[in-house]
Parts: C-alpha cells; sequence; structure tokens
DNA sequence: GACTTGACTTGAT
DNA sequence: AATCAAGCCAAGT
C-alpha cells in the first residue's frame, strides 16, 4: 500500500479510503494510517497526500505536523486550507 | 493466543 | 448541522 501511495501524483490527494481500496484493501483504511503514522518524518512518501473522507489529515495531535507536510502540499499544487484542509472532491487522485 | 486500540467511514439520532 | 454509534480488520500490548 506504500506503494500506492508513492504512486500519488503531485496536486492529487487520495482518501484513506481510496488509497485502502487501491492497495487491495477495501475494508482496511485504519491500517493504511497507521502504517502512515509509522512513516519516518524524513519519508519520500507523500503520506500527506493521504487524507480522510473530509478532505484533511486526522493526525491526531501530529496536526501540526501534517500541517506542516500539509504546507508542503501548496508547493506542490495543492489548495490547503489553514486547517491542514483541501479540496480533496477537486483534487482526488484518480489512480493515475 | 486474546483483548484493546486505532491518521477511517457511513449511517442514525 | 453536530454528535453518537456501529462496522471492519489488522497491529500492538
Amino acid at each position: 500500500m506504500l506503494s500506492v501511495v508513492a504512486r500519488i501524483p503531485e496536486g492529487r490527494v487520495a482518501s484513506y479510503a481510496q488509497v485502502a481500496v487501491m492497495a487491495g484493501y477495501p475494508k482496511r483504511p485504519r491500517q493504511v494510517g497507521m502504517v502512515l503514522k509509522g512513516l519516518p518524518e524524513g519519508t519520500d512518501l507523500p503520506w500527506q497526500r493521504v487524507v480522510n473522507s473530509r478532505g484533511y489529515i486526522p493526525s491526531r495531535g501530529r496536526w501540526w505536523g501534517a500541517l506542516e507536510q500539509a504546507a508542503r502540499l501548496r508547493e506542490e499544487g495543492v489548495p490547503v486550507d489553514a486547517e491542514g484542509n483541501l479540496d480533496l472532491e477537486g483534487f482526488r487522485w484518480d489512480g493515475a
């Protein structure tokens, strides 16, 4: 599934459920997040491009970290809100 | 090996 | 519209 996350192109985002499904696990959105949370700080994986159905990262306390990465998303072309929200509907990844 | 918890999601109240 | 509850399945303890 990390492969799927790594496959998310710039300027695009995918929901946990979506990544889970594409990864081959239609009912494991939480495990996806679980893995993402285990990712190191200097990871190449664009885990910040993975958001929940609302279009933001429910990083549970790590929100500040998420925001930092989210801000990076803006540099990639993703309009991230000051709260870390983004336009999931408009930038949802189709699956390359 | 069982119990608890969890970066989720959808539906109901 | 916001909050509560149930469902799923795997990893952590």
